[in-house]
DNA sequence: TCGTCACTTATTGTTCAACAATACAAGCGC
DNA sequence: GCGCTTGTATTGTTGAACAATAAGTGACGA
């Protein structure tokens, strides 16, 4: 839907709430399982009772907080089935839409923007925006199936993986070895080899679930 | 995530109240375009109008109505895009899926009770529920994938489609000829014949698409 | 006659305060 | 130790209030 009805460009605190909890939750600043009490959270971001809960009906439908009815709302702890199924679906996704794509497709463009991105910020050592630039690879990479619905859908997974992120510390073996991997399916795409950037992408998905799985299984045995 | 944090099963309002409202957009009880008044449809409904906000939020982020700020809530119309993102997605998401899946899938079972259904309510004439099992099948193709949030965006798509079948006033014309291919492709599928019924399934989706949008289109005319 | 401007009005955005309903914890009897 | 009752804090839901915005209205001037 392009322009339904207005939908005019107002700033609707609500948004900006919904963009400053997203912003809270990928950062770090709130950790998974924690409990995000109404009156606290409202008086702390200065907003009231009533506008946090709007915002956190939103934010549970993107799966970064978790409803309990009558118990509150709580930061979603990732568990393995949802790590498990969302490298499931990420290989559903990608690989299809990298392997039908359109070689001079505009999204092209976007996957290596990220992947300069990515290069800079490893250099500087930020590993949380090598994350960021990461994902905003795989991001192009299902943008090339030409479908809104499906870019809004795989941001939603993002999301709650960067959560499951979140559990880590070592945020330099956990974003930096994909960097070149990366490059090396762009690479490989630009080259015109389709089915072997499909295999390259496939292999990566395998060791990224492989790490993170590794990464909770270690942190959550205690 | 299984059992997060409690998650109760309590009735909690909220959902009822989400349900009622899908109801009433699904069975065309409220049209395409048409702006949902908070202070008359809280009254209606017995909420107040803070709740009634809440479930704004749920099912704007569901896309079954479009959130305009300062201007209110509308009844999502379907443009030719969605129409044709929607389908585009059904083909990427249901053919991959029946393509890959295990002949002895429980989904199987739920797909021959949707053909089932969808067979006695033809004969009743049931043109609604018929699309509704209709759904219910397809609903049963994507769960041979596994994947629980590919299940739930399934239906949030679902749901939306369903709005643009409430556009068009011939019922009969736009469910019953799928009946009798649901049951070609499952009765292929289970023959193992599985490429035949992707073919099938691609076809059925292609013809689908064609008679939606020449409906669209003959409605959105004048 | 037409377009522009300020003004009016209805609706949404947001807050506040209150009460009911529920879940958790503590204390009690056994 | 175990089940039960009681208390308390939190969520669920409501109603009213006010600010902010958008649409409609009508006067005014070219």
């Amino acid at each position: 839907m392009k322009r339904q009805a207005g939908e005019g460009r107002g700033s609707t605190l609500n948004e900006t709430l919904c963009d400053e909890i997203r912003r809270l939750l990928v950062d770090g600043a709130l950790t998974p399982g924690q409990r995000l009490s109404e009156s606290a959270l409202s008086e702390q971001l200065g907003v009231s009772r009533n506008t946090l809960r709007e915002a956190f009906r939103t934010l549970a439908h993107e799966g970064l907080v978790t409803h309990a009815p009558n118990r509150g709302v709580f930061v979603t702890t990732p568990d393995m089935a949802s790590i498990v199924d969302i490298y499931r679906l990420r290989r559903f996704i990608e690989c299809r839409a990298l392997s039908a794509a359109w070689p001079s497709h505009p999204a092209v463009r976007e996957m290596r923007a990220a992947v300069e991105e990515a290069r800079t910020c490893r250099e500087q050592r930020n590993w949380q925006a090598v994350g960021s630039a990461n994902m905003a690879f795989h991001g192009a990479i299902v943008a090339l199936a030409d479908s809104a619905r499906l870019d809004v859908f795989f941001r939603q997974i993002s999301a709650e993986l960067r959560l499951a992120f979140g559990l880590m510390s070592d945020k330099e073996w956990l974003h930096g070895p994909y960097v070149e991997m990366n490059q090396q399916v762009l690479e490989t795409f630009e080259a015109g080899d389709t089915t072997a950037a499909v295999a390259l992408l496939e292999q990566y998905l395998a060791q990224s679930e492989r790490t993170v799985l590794a990464a909770w299984a270690r942190q959550a045995a205690p």
